[in-house]
DNA sequence: CTGAAAGCGCTAACAA
DNA sequence: TTGTTAGCGCTTTCAG
């Protein structure tokens, strides 16, 4: 940088207000005794010299930087655009800011950031959606075990640590026995990552139910790939240029519910009439697509917002016990379900 | 924070490899004199405490802080989260962090953003679509004019900075031109927020079109509101409410061409058949929607690196002139748009 | 109530 | 080649 613009210290207001820099540093932080005269020529110090108090420096002695970590796959997703804003906004309402790291689940790329973070002296890690087995979090606990980190979104197995949540499994449940409730019999499961948690745990929520109804799991029915349309869009081609297309297919999230749709449209398949699908999440793009989308509404906003404001409280009180929080998820009813037509 | 575990410094270093701070600190950074061997000493002592150094310290004596601020209305937004994607990613890739803030375009948030972007001494700044007459921008280039800033995406009146940009001008007539080639006479702009640079650019395009096809300007074909799904959706219903409607309509954006879609299903329009959109953007909406929506292409990723690889630059080398980068759009045709059909 | 002084972890002259 | 020293801008004892 050309910093040669002279930044402005306590110091200049010292000189100004006539006072000592420590005598400054109180009335900034209203800290210890001062008189209100003072105070009052300190604060017209500042005023008249525009002081902005430094915050480096700050950071420094206090160890911290009022700065939080996220780290997420990729912020184009449009599900990391809602959480990321949530999060955002409430890290701002709290005075925090926020440093974005995307890594496409790239454990390497996920250990440098994390590096990184840590050197910066950040405040706290948000980390959404790492993998089950993600080595990153377990060797962060055993180098930093107190930097507050809170999983969001998933669960790292053997691990315990603060954790917001959706009940995937309920949520899985809840898709499956919607559609079998429509009567469909051949009801697929096209998930995302076999290694992510949430592909998992909506995984058995769908057998639960198929085995409450009585349907039989048919493996021909169930493809996990991505949570991105060209998996739903591959896959779904997959599952429907069978004979015995299901009828009904549970998306493990929007998007790959919207290369489904792009799979149906190639294939000929209405939907809802020849196809009823859906999907999880309720993102923008369940209004969208035409037919709108039904779909298992995951609370975005305030998983997001209970995340920071858990993550602020441990910065600024600590805490020793790990907890995790769970929202639950609901099925929001639009046009891309309806009732199986027999076609016998 | 309950700091509890002790850091290790370039002191315990110094220690462990018994020279002295300064010579850890030349080793670390690779400046000055310093032995083989002792250069040995010194890595084995930072391997054997995983030492790390403490950037925020650095960043107090260096006045850089290898952090730039982005500023953009919000992430939600599917043209931003592309947008931030593309400039994380360079920034990363020049050991560089971004603070996301998301403004809304508010502008007294955007100030409280700067405020606390500049105390925490980020290097730069990028500034993604501030209004024409965003009075932050103009303020901060008298504050602090030695501030790395560029403007991406937009233009702030009478105020000379670096800035990337698309050509919005261009794009505009591309689109109308498009649109006019098919035939069509009767062809509507919706667009974005009044006061937005895009926004008037693109009506310079559309209207320079239709002059040079020799089409009268009617305005009951043209509507301006802001860059949204429900703007889109609203002003096209009212636009293809009309008797006299447009059989083509020029999107500001692809969010906007979206909510046409949408109103076009709710009165029964087919498109292409009986009403012809394009998009401006190209992003994720564009292959969503069906049919697939023709579009003016933004090289958004491109432009994103361009800002950084340009920021990242001033902010290591410095540079007293201001320039503006200009990308060119590209039409893309989908199934969005076709020729006219004559209804007499 | 206020000031002097030490120091956060690191870099950068300046000596040696 | 290496060590000593003086800070960066701020907070925080500790005297006064």
């Amino acid at each position: 940088m050309i910093g040669s613009v002279k930044m402005v210290t306590i110091k200049d207001v010292a000189k100004v207000a006539n006072v000592s820099i420590s005598t400054v540093s109180r009335v900034l932080n209203n800290s210890g005794y001062t008189s209100a005269s003072t105070k009052e020529k300190v604060h017209k110090a500042v005023d008249e010299l525009k002081f902005q108090k430094n915050m480096v420096a700050t950071a420094m002695i206090k160890k911290q930087t009022s700065t939080l970590g996220l780290i997420i796959p990729d912020i184009k997703n449009i599900f990391y655009g809602e959480l990321t804003r949530a999060i955002e906004d409430e890290a701002h309402k709290h005075g925090f800011n926020v440093i974005l790291c995307n890594t496409d689940n790239d454990l390497s790329k996920e250990s440098e950031y994390l590096n990184f973070l840590l050197r910066k002296g950040i405040d706290g890690i948000i980390f959404s959606t790492p993998e089950i087995n993600d080595r990153n979090v377990r060797e962060i606990m055993k180098t930093r075990p107190d930097l507050p980190l809170i999983i969001l979104g998933s669960q790292v197995k053997d691990v315990r640590l603060d954790e917001v949540l959706v009940d995937n499994f309920e949520g899985g449940y809840q898709a499956t026995k919607h559609l079998l409730e429509l009567g469909h019999q051949k009801v697929g499961y096209i998930g995302g990552q076999p290694d992510s948690y949430s592909t998992v745990e909506r995984y058995k929520g769908y057998q639960e139910a198929l085995e409450d109804y009585k349907v039989k799991l048919n493996n021909n029915y169930v493809k996990l790939d991505e949570f991105k349309i060209h998996s739903g869009y591959n896959k779904g081609l997959e599952m429907l240029s069978r004979k015995d297309r299901p009828t009904a297919i549970f998306a493990g999230n929007d998007a790959i519910a919207v290369g489904i749709y792009k799979a149906a449209r190639e294939l000929g398949l209405n939907v809802p009439e020849q196809l009823s699908v859906i999907g999880f999440d309720d993102s923008q793009f369940a209004e969208i697509v035409d037919p709108e989308l039904t779909t298992i509404r995951t609370p975005i906003s305030e998983m997001g917002q209970k995340t920071v404001e858990l993550i602020v409280k441990i910065v600024k009180e600590g805490k020793n016990f790990k907890e995790t929080v769970t929202f639950q998820p609901t099925l929001i009813e639009r046009g891309s379900t309806s009732r199986v037509v027999d076609v016998h």
